[in-house]
DNA sequence: CCGATTCCTTATCTTTTGTTAACGTTTTGA
DNA sequence: TCAAAACGTTAACAAAAGATAAGGAATCGG
């Protein structure tokens, strides 16, 4: 994909939350980067720190722990979401995941450093400061209504409800994934779809 | 609680993540009210707009869905903490969630109002977006940490975590509440925590 | 102060989930 | 192209959790 495509999604991202004039945008765009990562590459790895942030432009991205040795996947990001390994960005702390393409992907990624330097320039510092703040503000939300999803919800409600929301992205993504996403197993997962599909039958 | 105590608390911590002269200071304090809720009554109230936020200050909250009748509960909110229905402050939308005072409490509250004033305030508006962009990040954290907790984690080992990060206001909470916040039953939480007992008596 | 309510535990029974393993299918990568 | 690995389903059994009810202790509110 053509860096300038993939800038521009970037800008139309950026502008969904703050506007944007030529001349601000031509300065911001100095500091983002267009990189390509293959399927199965990583990200970030555990334990070492995530000093970038990124928006995926193409493909998808999963983030999974490992836990006894085995691989718990917690979150995906697609075209046009937001990623990284936020509290490791925000602290500069060695990550707890891992992020892994599943796809060949493209992301315009924003480093720690040139972050800052961008929040010194005068023309950019409050319209960054917006955009870090409506970012944060919108996946707060979308922490929050995951949280009550476990709280409130079944195993089977959260996978009914995920069928409902999630869109095409899910069949993308292997069954086991999701499994780990609504937190169950693959073999329960299995078991709620066929009794999904008794009801519905 | 005095009020000026109360406003006090405030500007600690407020100051904990952005700093303030006392100019600033100032004008921000101007925008801001020192509410007294009493035990039992309701910060929001599920269905309403929740249009502040506030600094608990003294006392406690909690908040709870209500599903099927029953109430849940998903989160406290103690000294030193924030407190808002967060989707329905930045949204303006009806929230899904009642907050409620589990103990007399005294709040800092600054309206939804108040603060987009505030935010056009020349001398203010740099700050207040760099506390709401901080305030963000750190509860995007809090929950994060706590979906992983629910993807990687067995109640048991949720509860036996709880206990060791907990502090003293575990032991000023109900237990069912407690579950609740876990994603369990009371009768289940009984029983985890005997299993407890025996391995380490 | 006392009756009512709330709270925690325990017991019983049912349902769901976890665990392990097997099997056929699909996908992968060399 | 072909063997190996990954995937989804199913089965059988064990472990844990949910639902309901009952009983006693603590707390609340008038």
């Amino acid at each position: 994909m053509d860096s300038l495509i993939a800038l521009n999604k970037f800008r139309q991202y950026f502008e969904k939350f703050v506007p944007l004039t030529d001349g601000e945008w031509h300065a911001l765009s100095q500091y983002l980067t267009v990189d390509h990562l293959k399927k199965k590459k990583f990200y970030v790895e555990a334990g070492k720190i995530c000093d970038q942030i990124g928006l995926v432009v193409k493909g998808a991205v999963r983030y999974y722990h490992v836990k006894d040795g085995e691989e718990i996947t917690g979150y995906f990001s697609f075209e046009n979401d937001m990623l990284s390994s936020y509290k490791s960005f925000l602290t500069l702390t060695p990550a707890a995941n891992y992020i892994q393409a599943l796809e060949d992907s493209v992301i315009v990624n924003l480093s720690h450093k040139n972050l800052q330097q961008a929040c010194q320039e005068e023309l950019l510092a409050f319209k960054m400061e917006r955009f870090g703040r409506l970012i944060a503000e919108h996946y707060l939300i979308c922490y929050d209504d995951r949280v009550t999803s476990f709280i409130t919800q079944s195993p089977e409600e959260r996978y009914s409800k995920l069928l409902e929301t999630g869109g095409e992205a899910l069949y993308r993504i292997p069954q086991h994934y999701i499994a780990n996403f609504l937190g169950i197993t693959p073999v329960s997962l299995s078991r709620i779809r066929r009794r999904i599909m008794k009801i519905s039958a």
